[in-house]
DNA sequence: ATGATAATAT
DNA sequence: TATATTATCA
């Protein structure tokens, strides 16, 4: 099929620093527009090749779909109708294709889109426009091979450091991505039709990353080693070390894990303030326990956490190795004298930590939707399965195609409780910090006095396991496990999980964050009521966690939440999750 | 890096 | 439908 069309390839090289030139297929019936963007196109660097007409184009990409990076195409061709080429071209090359069209009608540009373009540019193109027109052949591989590339693209592609500066380009000439608009505008339902290749090339959505227990507790783990200080996301991601684990993921969950550290906090300080102190807390340690229970395991966050902690040294941590180190269950309860000793408040951390939420998520079973990505740390298949069924829920879970699971483990480890009834309640728990963490808690705390009371929620002591300190090698483990995951996945996905030392540990969270900011503010509040609660042995139950979610505003006092939430927990929580 | 908000799951 | 969780945007 090629015909007279003119196939120019002219690299230049310019500027580009990029390591493989991006080679575009200019299509456009007119000589003049041809040449000129061309011209354009291989002074930013581009390795281009140019057609006038439709399917000159089509024999070019798929002759040379190896080579070609992206299609660059004017919807009005002279052979073929407007967007046919777009419809054809998916036929022959997954190649990504952007339009260019005077026509700045939205209808027009969204029938693009949806057609498969993964941009519509409005006529005239500017130099600025097609500088950073490489970023379109990136998002179509994403799914492919490129996965890597999200991360780096910046690197890969030298011009990526532009790339904000190109996006305020584009946008302000009022370019849309297609992804974008589908996004936008599907809801609305006007444009279908064209999907049918999003799936396969550009636009899909990303799987909607659950965050099991495990992949929490690794969370934890990171988040406490890290300490306050320098638990971002960034740097927990690292320490996470889970395979398709996203800096977004990270980044979304720790919004939402501070969210329920403060919601804790304030839950705390109302009850304080209600029933303060005095008399209160004593009596009501027994109920106390039971909001720990809840509020550990679940929520535990409210309770749990308040150690005030001093400034930033790295103080958070340590107090959890406290914690740790014994996790007796009760430990939550020493605490409390310490804690003041230092004088400041301090959180404890990983008492409380609430432990997520993830019920939710498991509860039924699965997400019930095909997008979703499960992190497990285990992953037997076995024990999935079992889970699964046993929990009513679960048996829901089905994990059925749609998602995707990540499943680090072989299980032993971690959650080899669950695998038995699907859920173990385990794997909430507190955690126990596993050696390294310990350690570098230990050494924390020691630097800094802190305290932290625990929460009350601490459980108990984890039990568990004798791996913990693992946490390493599983992730280790993990890595190499991981395996799974779909292909089909959009972007990338995840491998397999890691964490299960966690698992162990259980539940434990930590304040980190919120803690000190709040702490700060209201330094002493812990004291008062959290001390106590020893309940926490009961808590194992808890341990689920509940994450944070809870909202501790619903009741006022924190018993009261905390009846609600153990509830919660004991029946649902554990079975549902696990 | 973070808060706000949209999307979408339960 | 309301709420909760996660992704994405700003």
């Amino acid at each position: 099929m090629s015909y007279e069309k003119a196939i120019s390839i002219e690299s230049v090289n310019s500027s580009s620093p990029r390591l493989e030139p991006v080679s575009v297929l200019v299509v456009d019936g007119d000589s003049a527009c041809l040449a000129i963007l061309s011209r354009m196109l291989c002074n930013l660097g581009y390795k281009v090749m140019t057609a006038k007409r439709a399917y000159d184009a089509l024999s070019i990409a798929q002759k040379k779909e190896d080579e070609l990076h992206l299609v660059l195409t004017e919807s009005h061709l002279p052979d073929m109708d407007k967007y046919e080429l777009l419809e054809k071209m998916k036929a022959v090359s997954k190649v990504p294709v952007v339009i260019m069209s005077d026509d700045d009608d939205e209808n027009a540009m969204l029938g693009g889109l949806f057609k498969g373009a993964v941009f519509y540019f409005v006529k005239p193109l500017t130099i600025n426009s097609l500088k950073n027109l490489w970023q379109f052949a990136i998002i179509k591989n994403r799914n492919h091979v490129v996965i890597d590339l999200t991360e780096e693209e910046s690197s890969v592609y030298g011009e990526s450091q532009q790339e904000n500066t190109s996006n305020e380009g584009l946008e302000s000439e009022s370019f849309m991505t297609r992804d974008r608009w589908l996004r936008r505008k599907n809801p609305e339902g006007t444009y279908k039709d064209e999907e049918t290749e999003n799936s396969d090339s550009t636009s899909q959505k990303k799987p909607k990353l659950v965050w099991t227990n495990e992949l929490h507790k690794s969370f934890l783990q990171a988040v406490r080693l890290l300490g306050v200080d320098s638990a971002h996301p960034k740097n927990i991601l690292q320490h996470m070390n889970v395979p398709g684990l996203r800096k977004e993921n990270v980044s979304s969950h720790l919004q939402k894990y501070r969210l329920s550290l403060k919601r804790e906090q304030e839950a705390i300080m109302k009850a304080r303030a209600r029933g303060p102190k005095k008399s209160n807390f004593p009596s009501h340690q027994s109920s106390s326990t039971l909001n720990f229970r809840g509020g550990c395991s679940q929520t535990p966050n409210r309770y749990s956490t308040s150690t005030a902690y001093q400034p930033k040294r790295r103080s958070h941590v340590q107090d959890l190795s406290s914690h740790m180190s014994r996790p007796s269950p009760a430990g939550s309860v020493c605490f409390p004298s310490q804690v003041y000793s230092s004088g400041h408040p301090t959180l404890s951390n990983e008492s409380s930590f609430p432990s997520m939420p993830y019920h939710s998520n498991y509860k039924n079973g699965q997400p019930t939707l095909s997008n979703q990505l499960y992190y497990t740390n285990y992953h037997n298949p076995n024990h999935i399965g079992n889970r699964i069924t046993s929990n009513k829920e679960l048996a829901g879970f089905r994990q059925v195609g749609s998602f995707v699971r990540y499943s680090n483990f072989d299980g032993n480890k971690n959650f080899s409780s669950f695998g038995d009834h699907g859920h173990s309640n385990l794997v909430d728990f507190p955690i126990l910090l596993h050696n390294s963490t310990q350690q570098e808690v230990q050494q924390q705390q020691q630097l800094q006095p802190q305290v932290l009371f625990s929460p009350p929620l601490q459980m108990p002591s984890p039990p568990p396991q004798p791996q913990e300190q693992q946490e390493n090698d599983i992730l280790g483990q993990e890595r190499q496990l991981q395996p799974q995951f779909l292909p089909s996945s959009p972007l990338q996905m995840p491998s397999p999980s890691p964490l299960p030392a966690a698992a162990e540990q259980q539940g434990e969270q930590d304040d980190i964050f919120g803690l000190e900011k709040q702490l700060m503010q209201s330094p002493q509040w812990h004291m008062p009521s959290m001390p106590s609660m020893p309940a926490a042995p009961t808590a194992h139950e808890q341990e689920k966690d509940d994450m944070f979610g809870i909202e501790s505003e619903e009741t006022d006092d924190l018993f009261d939440i905390a009846k609600g939430t153990t509830q919660h927990f004991n029946d649902v929580d554990f079975d549902d999750l696990w």
